[in-house]
DNA sequence: AGCACGCCGACT
DNA sequence: GTCGGCGTGCTC
């Protein structure tokens, strides 16, 4: 006799999926599903009336108020053993919560294309090349040539792998085509080896970089370390040595670079240094070989990668290092889906991992001075230029009054002329910072603050808006009418800030008709190495560049003598807390582009403020004398990194609409706040809406609320209890919106 | 985000 | 009379 029995509740698999719903969606196995554990591989469903594919986040039985049979099942499992697993699916999942963005959207974005739409994980096998029989024959009889070269390099060696053919042999693909149309040589696929370091060695260290090597390589597990090295004191070297130990160890490394470090010379020398593949991660890359690089780290066969920000989502089997180069740069934060910052990513993965991380920069963010002060990160210091290069002159040229030209100063033309004729070269570098213009009075430099916002330690600057005639005030809203004279001096030589780098081009050119002007930005060097190609046609003759922050650093530039920087204002008075920090970060690393072994580069800062605390600071205690203010203002502000902010940001067709969205939100922290409010005294602000840095965009009105807390948890207690409510308002679908934790500007 | 359903204007 | 605008609602 049976007795009847309640039914097991069903297992069923809580998917991930790519969509921005904050949840996750429950689905039966796969008919005929093994069994093994299928958190972290990805799977295929239906959903709607569509198939997606998504990620196993969960197994177990489905929610109470979920009705068993509107249950669908799984169409198929596609990883028979998870794609993600281990640290790096523990390390996302942290990521999500963090960001508050959905699971599936944050899985999504680390995952190369191909194995996010569901192809399956690409071979990584190597490929060699062998002469065939006919070919061994045939080779006595070739001419003397390249073909014959490779056929001969071949028979020497046997098979020989493509990385080995790019050592032996200059072009030999070419070569190696003709033989294969003759069948006299074939390609071959090999595994994929474990290649033993070969590293080569580089130039001494000298007894800084020797005492930084020794206090990294002393470092076993997770340790944080800023590397605070002044331009040219050869940090890379150090992050060398330290690469080249942990492969002699046997572990991975992985290297993270800004958008614009990441060079073909960059490459090159980690190349020649380390002895084994080093894989690069750009943007320039295919989505196959995204993937087949992703794949060679999954399986463990990769050893090193240098990339930019998205490379910090590779998986790492066996883990030694994470390098951040330039820690400082803000490619490292992206900005739009995933609002992610690298540099934090990669902190929280080398502490899973638990594996030291090196941070590197001559010009070190804010946050990461203040950890290093804490005591959290160990501080090695490289305070001299490598070689006999010394640090440039530096003068302050005062442009009140003056009568200016595409926004040069007539002292700076001329200047800029005799440098020209005395044989160098003259970068004329134009700061474009903010978007957000503010007024500025040429007579005296007077700059309009908020009335409301401004105190003796946070001076808010008021911006431009309705065409000149109003100003209004980005962080409280308030408006007034822009004045017609300035009420300071009296003057009427008021004017909004900003000319662009094409304005200074041209007139350059038409200033300098014997000279060469090169302009370069966004806009001149779409395509890949196009910069490259125009460096190199530039040359070493004399001739003026103009450009943007793509030539603060990188590129190599040998005779340029004569730097001038233009624009910076807008950075002194801008509404954005980040802006001096930029701003300063920006003068340094520019200004170490001028001068060369043998002559002594000269850099001017043209100004309507010569007396700036800024720009004195700066002048006489560099970069750390510069910090130890700003650090003490942001605190005293509370600013980040004594406060942590998230933004709201939401755009539509009508501004009502918008801040209809915001007001909305804001209740809802101004609820969740009240509620907490009865245990401790809450801490959390929250300002707004206000109109976004770029109120207008392809149409669109856009308006943010901005949160603050000296405390993190506070912050995400507060969205974790807000978010909710604010995805299921009527409101959240008549705007587009996002949030941004740790945003990296405000405006 | 897609994708459908569902009611109001200018067209073969 | 239909094709199609995008408002509203749902997706395990």
């Amino acid at each position: 006799m049976f007795e009847a029995l309640p039914l097991p509740p069903p297992t069923v698999w809580r998917v991930a999926l790519p969509l921005p719903l904050p949840r996750l969606f429950d689905y039966l196995p796969p008919p005929g599903d093994a069994g093994s554990d299928p958190v972290g591989a990805r799977v295929q469903v239906p959903f709607g009336r569509r198939e997606l594919v998504g990620v196993v986040a969960e197994t177990g039985a489905p929610e109470h108020d979920t009705d068993p049979a509107a249950l669908k099942a799984a169409i198929a499992r596609l990883d028979p053993d998870p794609l993600l697993d281990g640290e790096l699916l523990a390390s996302l999942r942290w990521l999500a919560r963090y960001t508050h963005a959905p699971l599936g959207e944050v899985l999504a974005t680390a995952l190369p294309g191909p194995l996010r739409h569901g192809e399956p994980l690409p071979d990584t096998h190597a490929w060699a090349w062998r002469l065939s029989e006919a070919g061994a024959t045939a080779r006595e009889g070739l001419r003397a040539g390249k073909p014959r070269r490779l056929a001969d390099l071949l028979a020497e060696h046997g098979a020989l792998d493509e990385d080995r053919l790019d050592d032996l042999l200059e072009d030999w693909r070419s070569a190696a085509r003709a033989l294969a149309k003759r069948e006299q040589a074939e390609r071959i696929a090999i595994p994929a080896v474990h290649h033993a370091p070969a590293p080569r060695p580089g130039p001494a260290l000298n007894d800084e970089q020797q005492a930084a090597v020794d206090a990294l390589l002393a470092a076993r597990g997770f340790t944080g370390f800023l590397l605070d090295g002044v331009t040219g004191s050869g940090k890379t070297e150090v992050y060398l040595h330290a690469i080249a130990d942990c492969l002699a160890r046997g572990k991975q490394a992985l290297i993270l670079v800004p958008e614009i470090g990441l060079t073909p010379q960059t490459l090159a020398r980690f190349r020649a240094r380390l002895g084994v593949p080093v894989h690069a991660l750009h943007s320039g890359l295919s989505d196959g070989e995204r993937a087949r690089t992703w794949a060679a780290f999954a399986r463990g066969e990769a050893r090193v990668a240098v990339g930019t920000r998205s490379a910090v989502f590779l998986p790492l089997r066996e883990p030694g290092l994470i390098v951040i180069d330039e820690e400082h740069d803000g490619s490292f934060k992206q900005l739009d889906g995933i609002r992610y910052h690298a540099r934090d990513f990669a902190l929280v993965r080398a502490k899973a991992l638990d594996v030291p991380v090196l941070l590197g920069s001559a010009t070190p963010s804010l946050e990461s001075l203040r950890n290093a002060q804490a005591g959290r990160y160990g501080h090695l210091h490289l305070k001299r230029r490598a070689g006999q290069a010394q640090p440039p002159r530096v003068r302050v040229l005062d442009v009140r009054k003056r009568p200016l030209q595409a926004g040069l100063s007539p002292e700076l033309i001329e200047r800029i002329h005799a440098e020209l004729r005395a044989g160098g070269q003259v970068l004329v570098f134009k700061n474009r910072r903010g978007y957000a213009p503010v007024l500025l009075c040429h007579d005296c430099g007077w700059t309009a603050h908020c009335p409301r916002c401004s105190t003796p330690l946070k001076g808010t600057p008021m911006t431009v808006h309705a065409g000149g005639r109003r100003l209004q005030c980005h962080h409280c809203g308030t408006r007034r009418p822009a004045p017609d004279a300035c009420p300071d001096c009296g003057g009427l030589a008021l004017q909004s800030q900003g000319a662009g780098t094409e304005r200074i081009e041209e007139s350059l050119a038409a200033r300098f008709p014997e000279f060469p002007v090169l302009r370069i930005d966004r806009g001149s060097t779409q395509k890949r190495d196009a910069l490259e190609n125009l460096l190199k046609e530039f040359g070493t003759t004399p001739g003026v560049l103009v450009g943007t922050q793509m030539l603060a650093k990188g590129h190599d530039l040998p005779n340029l003598t004569l730097v001038a920087v233009v624009g910076i204002d807008e950075g002194l008075f801008s509404a954005d807390f980040r802006a001096r920090e930029k701003l300063a970060q920006l003068l340094i690393q520019v200004a170490g582009r001028a001068g060369r072994a043998d002559k002594l580069g000269e850099v001017i800062l043209q100004t309507h403020h010569p007396e700036h605390e800024l720009l004195h600071t700066l002048l006489s205690g560099g970069y750390p004398a510069f910090a130890e203010v700003e650090l003490a203002q942001r605190e005293a502000a509370g600013f980040p990194p004594f406060a942590h902010m998230a933004l709201i940001r939401a755009e539509a067709q009508q501004v009502e609409t918008a801040n209809a969205f915001l007001a909305l939100a804001r209740r809802e922290f101004e609820a969740v706040a009240a509620q907490r409010a009865g245990a401790a005294r809450t801490t959390l602000e929250v300002n707004g809406p206000v109109p976004a840095p770029m109120p207008r965009r392809a149409g669109y009105l856009r308006a943010q609320l901005i949160l603050s807390a000296p405390q993190r948890p506070e912050l995400h207690a507060a969205l974790d209890a807000a978010l909710p409510a604010i995805y299921a308002a009527p409101e959240a679908r008549k705007v587009r919106w996002s949030l941004d934790v740790d945003p990296a500007d405000l405006y």
